[in-house]
DNA sequence: GAGCCGTGGGG
DNA sequence: TCCCCAAGGCT
């Protein structure tokens, strides 16, 4: 190409963000008033689950819950429930454990700081520039899958992102950045918002994209993925099945639940205690007298 | 660093 | 139907 990556990204800022700001979803983190709270608990639920799933829990979590204080009030278990279907869910674990040591050390306030951030249960790399970005405005890389789809084809000129993220993903990426705050916070959210409606993974809707004419992966031809096999992820017979029934199974219990009661999720005994072990390890399921079982307090 | 950790919807 | 994959983090 002619052009470096990099010359190429100062070219599409703004096509991305007079797409952004046309386009752009009406969700309710992103409300003016939301608050760095609401974006911190949208950003737990979108960790590997989609928006349209999220937006109920979420509004029934934030009412609930309108400030971390209030969260870390009631024990974990009520946020393993409140969880729902939402999956994976030791991010409710964390995200409880977060809001605790939000009220021990900020006062009760989310902070502003990105270390600080990352200093947090369940806040990694990603999820603590987000924050930081989002909620407070700051110039960071905010490196989703997402992100990391949309350079790949228009910095890059490839199908497909590598199938985990890479120090060159976040240089790129960090490269790509507007230089004023304000204007970076928007391009972190605007690409985002891009590689989810529009630069999507499986039919990417480019006749509706503000960078078709600039983006390398069209300017190329539209190559195919060639890289490594993405392993598809199997679920039926695993733990990750076993547990999730488990935990349906208390999550819907308002008491202590007999083990006969868990017994009866999974007819293969070794398999059975071997997830249940687990959900206990992961401090998930708290043990009690008389082979009992609940959500932890 | 590869593997593990849920769940459900769309193509 | 079946398969892919969806705003990651942790060990």
């Amino acid at each position: 190409m002619s052009d470096s990556p990099l010359s190429l990204a100062s070219a599409l800022h703004a096509p991305v963000l007079q797409w952004y700001a046309v386009n752009a979803r009406t969700l309710p983190w992103r409300e003016p008033d939301a608050g760095a709270w609401a974006v911190m608990v949208s950003e737990f639920m979108l960790q590997q689950t989609p928006v349209a799933r999220v937006l109920p829990a979420y509004e029934v979590w934030m009412r609930r819950w309108p400030k971390p204080g209030d969260l870390a009030a009631e024990p974990p278990g009520e946020a393993v429930r409140a969880w729902d279907r939402l999956g994976y869910p030791r991010r409710a674990l964390r995200l409880h454990a977060a809001a605790k040591a939000i009220v021990e050390l900020h006062g009760g306030e989310v902070p502003s700081d990105h270390a600080a951030l990352l200093a947090l249960p369940g806040v990694g790399t990603y999820t603590a520039a987000a924050i930081a970005s989002f909620a407070f405005g700051q110039r960071h890389a905010v490196v989703d899958t997402n992100v990391r789809r949309v350079f790949a084809r228009a910095l890059t000129g490839v199908a497909q992102p590598t199938i985990s993220p890479t120090a060159a993903d976040q240089r790129l990426a960090v490269a790509a950045l507007p230089s004023d705050p304000t204007v970076a916070a928007r391009w972190a959210v605007a690409t985002m918002e891009l590689g989810a409606l529009v630069c999507t993974a499986r039919v990417p809707r480019c006749t509706q994209c503000p960078i078709s004419t600039q983006c390398a992966w069209i300017l190329a031809g539209s190559p195919p993925y060639d890289g490594p096999p993405r392993k598809g992820q199997t679920y039926e017979g695993t733990d990750r099945q076993v547990r999730g029934r488990l935990l349906a199974v208390l999550r819907a219990a308002t008491g202590p639940v007999p083990k006969k009661s868990l017994d009866a999720c999974w007819p293969e005994e070794i398999q059975r205690e071997r997830a249940l072990d687990g959900l206990v390890a992961d401090g998930l399921v708290e043990p009690l007298p008389r082979n009992r079982y609940q959500l932890p307090h």
